[in-house]
DNA sequence: GGCAAGGGTGAGCGAGCGCTTAGCGTGCCC
DNA sequence: GGGCACGCTAAGCGCTCGCTCACCCTTGCC
């Protein structure tokens, strides 16, 4: 029919990267099935069903179903790690660029929230070796937040008790926006952004928190 | 062997109201199977082995399995609420009351990481008319918290421009709990209460959050 | 036009699933 | 101590799963 660049969700034009076509129509199909029913709940018959082809064509571009789970979430943490680290390797105060990798990092799992259930919640469904590479994604993620936080108590604009576990929290909370958030519910995935940055810049004591 | 009052993780001796002993047993082995497979990966040859019991055993105390999850999401629920109940009734100010529901929440979901993650994420796994009355249950679980901070906005003591999605934030940082949580890690389920019950005052703008 | 290569299909394999059924052992009531 | 209700098991039913295989179309090169 189409080209499968625009999603039900409006994310933006993502797996461009997944060449030929088919294999990319598939992952696609994967991640909504994913994020729909759970990984284990999935059948290749419906994953190849959504994609319009027979459920032996998987099998040409994937070696297992575990394969697309993999590359899915492969894909997906890093342009997570891409988002914050753009967020965190800009200009500005420590405070400006928390507010900025927490809106930007919450709209992505807002507008993306498919792609982001799949991405934060089938880790365990992995095997151990392709869990131990999303694992080291994870850690680069953290790392990147628990940067911006230091840089804001090292130069006295945040006030931080608990650095390790405050990271954790701003991480958890801006992950748990894809297991409730609703397309069709009462807020846009801006407006959830721009609240977030606000509770997290309360949460690290910045001064300008609150600040409409 | 032994009664199962006591698991790993030092719950308060829950499912004590789980009358005839093996559905108990079968109970509390379908906890631990669908938190650390998940309830579709999970088999009833699984959750039997793990009591103790044939296969055949579970059809005797359970309808289905899907039975068993539904028993479960109930029981667990009911149990969040209750606590959330007690602190929200309790005296004190919203601030005292709003640290105490954030700081016990937040450990039952530490201590009974199994329960929990059940609980929080196999909601979908549900069928339609066992989900809707679980949504039922969570809806309270919200009123009870949005009770609080209103409370403390009415007061005067709390600072917060979007009572609704703030009451989200909250609840849905100390769900995550459930997610990340580690029995073996550096951090108790008392610590991270409080961690949390501070870092959720700063986001309602309350006076004395940050004191230690 | 011949022909190799590769993306695709229909049919089906062995395995494991949720769940059922026939029958067995044990304890309680009379 | 005979009958029986009950908790449980061994065996297995029908079904669907992930995945494979033999074969078929289209495409592009000579």
């Amino acid at each position: 029919m189409s080209t499968a660049e625009e999603t039900a969700g409006g994310e933006t034009q993502p797996w461009g990267e997944v060449t030929p076509d088919a294999a990319r129509r598939l992952l696609l199909a994967a991640v909504e099935a994913f994020a729909e029913r759970g990984y284990h709940a999935t059948t290749t018959r419906d994953i190849a069903g959504r994609a319009g082809m027979s459920p032996a064509a998987l099998y040409i571009h994937y070696k297992t179903k575990e394969e697309l789970l993999h590359r899915i979430s492969r894909i997906g943490h890093e342009k997570a790690l891409d988002i914050l680290r753009t967020a965190s390797r800009g200009e500005g105060t420590a405070t400006e660029r928390l507010a900025d990798a927490v809106s930007s990092f919450v709209r992505w799992h807002a507008r993306g929230r498919t792609t982001a259930r799949v991405v934060q919640y089938e880790l365990d469904s992995l095997g151990p070796d392709a869990r131990a590479e999303i694992v080291g994604l994870r850690r680069q993620v953290d790392a990147e937040v628990r940067g911006i936080i230091e840089d804001g108590v090292r130069s006295g604009e945040f006030d931080v008790p608990d650095v390790p576990g405050t990271t954790l929290a701003v991480l958890s909370l801006c992950i748990d926006v894809a297991r409730w958030f609703n397309v069709d519910g009462p807020r846009t995935p801006e407006e959830v952004g721009a609240l977030y940055a606000d509770l997290v810049l309360r949460m690290v004591g910045a001064r300008n928190a609150g600040a409409a």
